[in-house]
DNA sequence: GTAAAATTAGACGCCATTGTCTAAAACGTC
DNA sequence: GACGTTTTAGACAATGGCGTCTAATTTTAC
């Protein structure tokens, strides 16, 4: 507690927190059992009990790690808009990848969504900081993107909000069994979802007269 | 056991099913006690273990009847699809209304989304099932309407499935915060999300030029 | 009314889990 | 090499839930 010892204690702890997620993600939190995590993270039941003082404090500390890792994702995710308007839908296609790939399908969007399901009722403050700061601020970002695309003149939009949840969703579409229940789509089914959802996106908010007729472009290999 | 006895069982098995399934969907499977259950369906938990051998056979009795009722109310959904495209756009904004309402922001839709996720890989067929009677049904039967919507001219869509799929994405795109967690949506909101999917929806893969700028006709009643 | 079936309350054994405690071992630092 | 800290393995009591059993009571069938 000193400082000196915390780079060692971190590993542990990373440790703890991994194995954790992972037990807590598949039992939920009354099926979840101390001994299993401490034996996943190759560590001993007490070292758990040193670090956490008990069972819910370790799994809020847990749902924070992965919240933080997850913001940060989006966050980064966020800053990389489309912001000229040339290649509208290839750029859109590629976020929708990305989205799906990076914060969606991947394995602490998935543990989000499922704990926010499952313990949202035990912890009413988890639900509503995940909802904040996850689809809160994604939709909010989209927004104004497209808030901007439409000053432009790229897109016709009435109503950002609406069109950002919608978009949202369109990206989801193709997705929705996966995402709740299997591992991560092929690359090739990402990259046909995106198509399909930004196609239809742009058939309802795009120019009338600025269809891309182009054969579609190497899209698969965008992955970061 | 002789059939004749039937009846006076099946009040006490409801009130078992009935109280199971709230416990099981608050708690989940290894957080639900069975005298929670036995109290809240004010019955003996002898009883509970007189009809259903144990924990396991009580759950998948549960899900099973919670299954069935949701599979009626999707069937009897699907027979009220509209088949002249004289006023689509309302007739397809009362579908979504409906459809809402009645299978997705419900009590027992909710249930099912919720146990599939919290249960699903410990019982793999639990999801199979719901997956194909639940949202596969409702995909297959959009995409024939669909179908024979553009084979009369009132669509134009190169994919049935896929629009299908973002028919329903754009349905729930409104209400993903209210249906992962909160109650059943108000008249309004219902009302505000069937119309602004089916106008995206329209925009993107209705006939051009049969835009209705008709005011919005009396639609907040439709309830079954 | 009577007999059979169903239900109830409660006690019980069993097992898994939580959280604490202790003594030994490993580790890092000087 | 010595010392303080951390970790470990295991024992331990306490708790709670599952599933069984029994004896009494209620409901149902005829």
């Amino acid at each position: 507690m000193t400082g000196h010892t915390q780079r060692g204690q971190c590993a542990k702890r990373m440790s703890i927190l991994e194995a954790a997620a992972e037990v807590f993600c598949n039992q939920g939190f009354a099926g979840a059992s101390i001994d299993e995590i401490a034996a996943k993270a190759c560590v001993s039941r007490q070292t758990i009990y040193n670090h956490y003082r008990e069972k819910e404090t370790l799994f809020v500390a847990v749902v924070e790690d992965v919240m933080n890792r997850a913001n940060a994702m989006l966050f980064s995710m966020l800053s990389t808009f489309p912001d000229n308007a040339d290649n509208l839908e290839d750029d859109l296609t590629a976020f929708v990848m990305r989205l799906n790939r990076n914060c969606i399908c991947n394995h602490d969007g998935k543990f989000l969504r499922k704990l926010v399901q499952m313990e949202g009722e035990r912890y009413p403050h988890l639900f509503e900081s995940w909802r904040q700061h996850g689809p809160g601020k994604l939709t909010t970002a989209l927004s104004a993107l497209f808030a901007r695309l439409a000053h432009k003149g790229a897109l016709i939009i009435d109503d950002f909000d609406v069109a950002a949840r919608q978009f949202v969703a369109l990206g989801n579409a193709d997705l929705q069994m996966t995402v709740l229940f299997g591992g991560m789509p092929s690359d090739g089914e990402l990259e046909k979802a995106a198509r399909n959802a930004v196609r239809t996106f742009l058939k309802a908010y795009g120019r009338p007269g600025a269809e891309q007729a182009s054969p579609p472009p190497q899209l698969a290999t965008v992955s970061g």
